[in-house]
DNA sequence: CCGGCTCCATCTGTCGACAGTTCCTGCTTA
DNA sequence: TAAGCAGGAACTGTCGACAGATGGAGCCGG
């Protein structure tokens, strides 16, 4: 009956999710909504609106809202209603940079705390990268965008740090699919798996220097890359 | 009347506080409540009694629950309630890991972005912070805890990095709160200064480099007294 | 023609009440 | 006597409704 009864284990794929809770179920979709682009960033919130298109009362929405609010992904203002964040380039340099640290201290946990069999799906994901990549077909980047993340995820999870966990797969790479948009070509992206078979030999090695450095390094291109993509997209879109 | 009508500008002091909203209000409450210890840790969160405590209604008082849920200082299982989070070493010794690489972060750009007057006001802090260690007296040792997370504070608004001044200020350092005992000595408190005043000649040098190394060493150096202090605190654990 | 004021529609914040579930208590029965 | 079951009390989840506040439309006066 009971879910996650279990103490300090993570599994490692399953996400909380369908909790039955109609909060929590608000929370993941409107999670959804807001990072797949269904709620425009800086967008008005209206919380009637919302409750009729979901079906449910403005409590369980209020919740998450206030949920989101947490995590960033909305901004509230008092008797003026929520708003969907509005990624600057500014909070895009600094997710990077923390993402940079956090990460590399991930890498660096995880080539000692790793198991071979974890380390075995780390190549396993890392292969299936680069075939994917061979049989490249453009509209596809979605599915790499998903191969890429499974990476890192899976490199954070090795961690086993809860709350190294946390800040990585449930803040910051939600929060960097905001900015995730059709910056994904075949040049980067093989650059990308340059880089991970790199941090993938080091964990094979069981260096914690080596794997938190070139974990670095690919964090620092991938922000190059990134914050050089979105120069030209400075939305005009606003709505009071 | 209206107190933050401002729309595109971020005042970059003021914190959100006495918001007006209950809300909001119970959210602050119920935080300090937590790390001040009036609400115990492991103990069960029974809505209606924190309502009629507080004199309000459960409405604000859910929403302000699921907030604390998302800052990790409560955990909340559908249909079994809230209960505040039982400190473990583990997650304690969690917490100074990710800390540790944050912290060195923090201290590495603020080597760069610090602004003199800053500096100036945190070689203050330090001196404050070497008076009250000079005259000494038992029992005081809450206003010395505050000096010394004002330290870490400013150096982490000195990074001028929005995301990582959240996570430090906001989720990080309350955590470490929950922790924060009755250990706190003369001995380890002259450490801890002379630590400081390392980091404080790096930034006074603006050498990144060196900022990051000694306030990563601080930080780890910490971490060994902070957990050896905890070696006694081994609470029975259990609930369900 | 334009600036300011008034009134109203809408929204957010808050409350009380109802339904489903869980846990505890007490009784029944082997 | 102990295990199992039924009943109820209390709590969580959810909903609809009311009060205060905000923003805008429209009117009036300069």
């Amino acid at each position: 009956m009971v879910r996650k009864a279990l103490g300090g284990q993570v599994t490692p794929e399953a996400d909380e999710d369908a909790t039955g809770t109609l909060a929590e179920q608000l929370f993941h979709m409107l999670t959804e909504a807001i990072l797949q682009g269904e709620l425009a960033p800086g967008s008005k919130i209206s919380e009637p609106m919302l409750a009729q298109r979901y079906g449910v009362s403005r409590g369980p929405l209020r919740e998450a809202l206030h949920r989101l609010q947490e995590r960033r992904l909305i901004v509230r203002t008092a008797n003026h209603g929520a708003r969907v964040v509005q990624p600057t380039p500014e909070m895009l340099a600094g997710i990077f940079t923390v993402r940079e640290a956090l990460e590399g201290l991930a890498a660096r946990e995880a080539a000692t705390r790793m198991t071979d069999d974890e380390i075995s799906a780390l190549a396993a994901c890392v292969r299936r990268h680069e075939s994917e990549l061979q049989e490249w077909v453009d509209g596809r980047h979605n599915a790499l965008g998903k191969a890429d993340e499974d990476f890192h995820f899976r490199i954070a999870q090795a961690s086993r740090n809860p709350l190294l966990i946390e800040l990585l797969c449930h803040q910051l790479y939600p929060l960097l699919r905001l900015y995730r948009s059709r910056n994904d070509n075949r040049t980067l992206r093989q650059r990308a798996l340059v880089e991970h078979q790199r941090v993938l030999g080091a964990l094979v090695d069981r260096d914690p220097q080596l794997a938190e450095l070139t974990m670095q390094r690919h964090i620092a291109s991938a922000r190059t890359r990134r914050t050089l993509a979105l120069g030209a997209s400075v939305t005009s879109e606003d709505d009071r």
